[in-house]
DNA sequence: CGAGATGTTTCCTCCCGGTGATAAATCCGG
DNA sequence: CCGGATTTATCACCGGGAGGAAACATCTCG
């Protein structure tokens, strides 16, 4: 625990680091330089503070961060070593490769993931046949549907992990 | 779009009003006495500030609310990469004609946007056929309805994204 | 041996993008 | 107010391609 969950980076010098961590859904503390604004495009998972600022208030701003990704956290799914996934209060186990498919979908938990993303997450040491990949999203759906997760299709350009919609909410249109 | 719909309030005074403004999710600023450490059950709608801050600090303290407090409201549509388009928790995939054409009108949400620029946008290599816009804003149209918006016609002019429900803030009240 | 895991082949369905045809909607001149 | 011209909306259809799924063949390990 502590500082060692959240990165700290300064801004602007280093932007590009930034999106990085974004995109990978790390908390992250900005370190403002004077008389620069902070960047727009904000999750939650993000803050920031002068660079000037005292010790306290940067500990409390990190303590914030790490609050609100904690409340984050708690509503993804999560695999263990031993290929068993535990989505809140429900679990299954997934063999060898079906667990590092759903390893390489829980990290982007949400968005989309290639295919080819997906094939070398699935089979790290070569290639494996042309469908070798759709069976086995295929078979994957099917045991995490029992564990309320849903892995949707976007057409051409990857596959997405989200968490089974209860009827209600499609009920009022 | 101003301080407007933010509440500002002291801490650790308004302490209950703090904990109502909460319940009913209005994002808030708390202004921090001296010495005193901001409070710890904060969700993402929630900032704070010292007392003594500058003018500039507090502004991008609050534009920083307001940003997740839209991206949580779901007031602007946002389209990633991999044509995926997220308005507020509901999201759509998008082939990549309309991916493209949905971009073009998300940039100028809620203004008009020109049939030629939309043509630019949907087919930057070149042509397409005549019709090929209209069917395609058709469509697109059945897709985006699923998520809470609309494209208005203008005609021509255009046309216009838009959310769907405009939502009536007095007839709810 | 038997069950589960993994691969492959094969077939079939649905989606995407484009076209033409046709119905509406709207505008405009007389 | 009418009828034609222009602009949009919607539909049906096609060709190509991506994804879904069953069936079958190995393989591994207890």
């Amino acid at each position: 625990m502590g500082l060692a969950d959240i990165a700290l980076l300064r801004w602007p010098e280093e932007a590009s680091r930034r999106e990085a961590l974004a995109a990978d859904r790390v908390p992250r503390l900005l370190l403002l330089d004077d008389g620069i604004s902070p960047p727009s495009a904000v999750d939650c998972l993000e803050d920031w503070v002068r660079v000037g600022a005292r010790e306290e208030e940067l500990r409390a701003r990190v303590a914030g961060i790490e609050r609100r990704a904690a409340a984050h956290h708690q509503n993804l799914p999560d695999i263990d070593d031993d290929g068993v996934l535990r989505f809140g209060a429900r679990w299954v186990s997934l063999p060898p490769v079906e667990a590092r498919l759903a390893r390489a979908l829980v990290e982007r938990f949400g968005a989309v993931v290639s295919r080819d993303a997906l094939s070398a997450a699935g089979w790290p040491a070569g290639t494996s046949g042309r469908n070798a990949l759709d069976v086995h999203i295929l078979r994957l759906r099917r045991r995490l549907s029992t564990a309320g997760l849903v892995i949707r299709t976007v057409r051409s350009r990857g596959y997405l992990l989200e968490q089974a919609r209860p009827p209600s909410l499609l009920a009022h249109a």
